[in-house]
DNA sequence: CTGTTAGCGCCTTCAT
DNA sequence: ATGAAGGCGCTAACAG
């Protein structure tokens, strides 16, 4: 609402350039029109124009991150490490919720040119689907530094999450608590999810498991009650694997309504290492995928390419390995 | 990356004032040369400079929001809603991560003068009390249209939600089921957190109970038990209600590994409405305050001022009504 | 050490 | 209907 630099000028009786000089610590200024010049800004409660600023620059340190929704809690661990990272070193992250579709993702990539974004960075692997899907934003997403987390697509650095392995460490874990009749529930689709479920698969035939299914179904407890029942799944297995942890929720709660015990006859794990696992009862076995450490390696790596000034030499592909974190689901204390 | 508007033009062979009339629709271009820029715009893949545009016209459409923390999902969901109104309207709502302290609201509000914002939102009461602290931050908030979810300042427009009269209807609920000693437990204070207090107090009171109490305790599985351990809490009440629902879920495990029965023995009462409460077995009894009904009143309330291009006559001062959710831990099927 | 000047890309009178 | 020109607030040579 502003001063702007010729008022300061002015008003100290110097140069446009010096009161530049000494915003910015570009060059010697003497200790004597420093102090008048900083003296009049603090009068005015000027503070430069970023805007003004970010035309000459071309940057305005912003970097753009897009998310499908803010509602996706594992994703937003994921962005507040992120965020915290980049506005320490004084860059604005702007979030962009792209919904699931195309044309949302496009629209909103259409910012990283027209506000000179310094950089972006994708949350969740849905986004090398959508990503490859169009030649346009594969252009865009190479003309500046990217990272995805969980994901990788020509041109971008990516954070690769072993969620195949994390899910075959499920199936060893619970193999080794005798059970041996295992299902699957598949939430909605993408990469990841698709990772992880051929890590179940994987996990028990290298176990020597006979009896294992996978199914497809929504996360909602009507749907899931129903499909309890049509199938009897409940005293068909003794061990369930959920590709997230709100559905390992779910699961549970359709379990306790058909007066099956957890983990006494069924044993539930989940994936996430949410609020929802450790907080409910029975705790929730879970694959912790790290979601905060996905956060600081795709800030770290980025802001590594924005500092260097240009592209890292190699591919660097940061593997995050899961871990199981046991809880009451799978333990009969 | 980019053209510019002079690239259109002279490619074009016209002047660049043709090329921003046709690019903003501001004024009578012939069919032809609209067309014919048009074409040159695509072939050379141009979008304007946003930021460019925004020097000139003082305004980036850009609207901050400030949250807490990205990790409350409560905040998210009204975030979301934000997010998905303004985004309609072609604005970017650029979040910041402010965490409770003075110093961290007072550097990221630095950037609405900073990038000439063109409105702000606060999400949570917790605002109130930080805008209230500093009279820089009391000044920059008055200068420019600002809304606040579940607040009030000076100079600002608040949504206000009753949640004093959601928490007496929680204890009338308890009391139809026949719980006439309650305990009340409250997480971290703020404002929101003392008017729930408040509620429950006077509702104890007007339902004429004796033997009700309030603690004041951190949500945590060890503090808690021990909280119960201690004071023997669980045979002294028969209802709980938790200024939260992430500590319903804690207070539930608590009980269940203590032995008691949710809700036979004691019946447990959240807060919010979240996916924890719907999704945990059993599923909670919650005061549902709308927190999406919260960001929608935030951004057409903001929005009106914006497009009035001055302030309202009047304060508006919208008020929700919370809603009780009734689930398991309080109904005995 | 300090001032002058030329833009950055765009919008907007003011002429034509 | 179109063009010329000034300026938004700031930075970065280039002079002195």
């Amino acid at each position: 609402m502003g001063s702007t630099i010729n008022d300061i000028a002015r008003e100290a009786g110097v140069s446009i350039a010096t009161v530049s000089r000494v915003i910015n610590g570009s060059a010697q200024v003497s200790e004597e029109t420093k102090k008048k010049v900083k003296k009049v800004m603090e009068m005015l409660n000027y503070s430069p124009s970023l805007i003004a600023r970010g035309l000459k620059l071309k940057s305005m340190k912003n970097i753009a991150l897009f998310v499908s929704s803010f509602l996706n809690v594992n994703h937003m661990r994921i962005a507040h490490e992120i965020n915290s990272h980049f506005s320490k070193l004084d860059y604005d992250v702007v979030m962009y919720e792209t919904g699931n579709s195309t044309e949302g993702l496009a629209r909103a990539m259409k910012r990283i040119i027209e506000k000179g974004m310094d950089g972006a960075i994708f949350i969740g692997s849905s986004f090398q689907v959508l990503l490859e899907k169009s030649e346009e934003t594969k252009k865009l997403i190479s003309s500046i530094p990217t990272t995805i987390a969980n994901g990788w697509v020509e041109g971008t650095y990516g954070i690769f999450v072993d969620e195949y392995k994390g899910m075959k460490d499920a199936v060893k874990h619970l193999v080794s608590i005798n059970r041996r009749r295992l299902l699957y529930l598949k939430g909605t689709d993408s990469i990841s999810s698709d990772n992880k479920l051929a890590g179940f698969i994987d996990g028990c035939k290298e176990e020597g498991l006979e009896e294992f299914t996978h199914i497809r179904s929504e996360n909602d407890i009507e749907t899931t009650r129903r499909l309890f029942d049509e199938r009897n799944l409940a005293s068909k297995y003794d061990g369930i694997i959920c590709d997230e942890d709100n559905y390992a929720l779910v699961v549970i709660k359709t379990l306790k309504h058909l007066g099956v015990r957890v983990p006494e006859d069924v044993a539930v794990i989940g994936c996430n290492n949410s609020d929802f696992s450790s907080l409910s009862s029975p705790g929730i076995t879970t694959v912790n995928n790290k979601p905060e450490d996905q956060g600081i390696e795709c800030a770290i790596i980025l802001n590594e390419i924005l500092s260097k000034g240009s592209r890292l030499e190699k591919k660097i592909l940061i593997t995050i390995e899961p871990e199981l974190v046991i809880r009451e689901s799978t333990s009969l204390s």
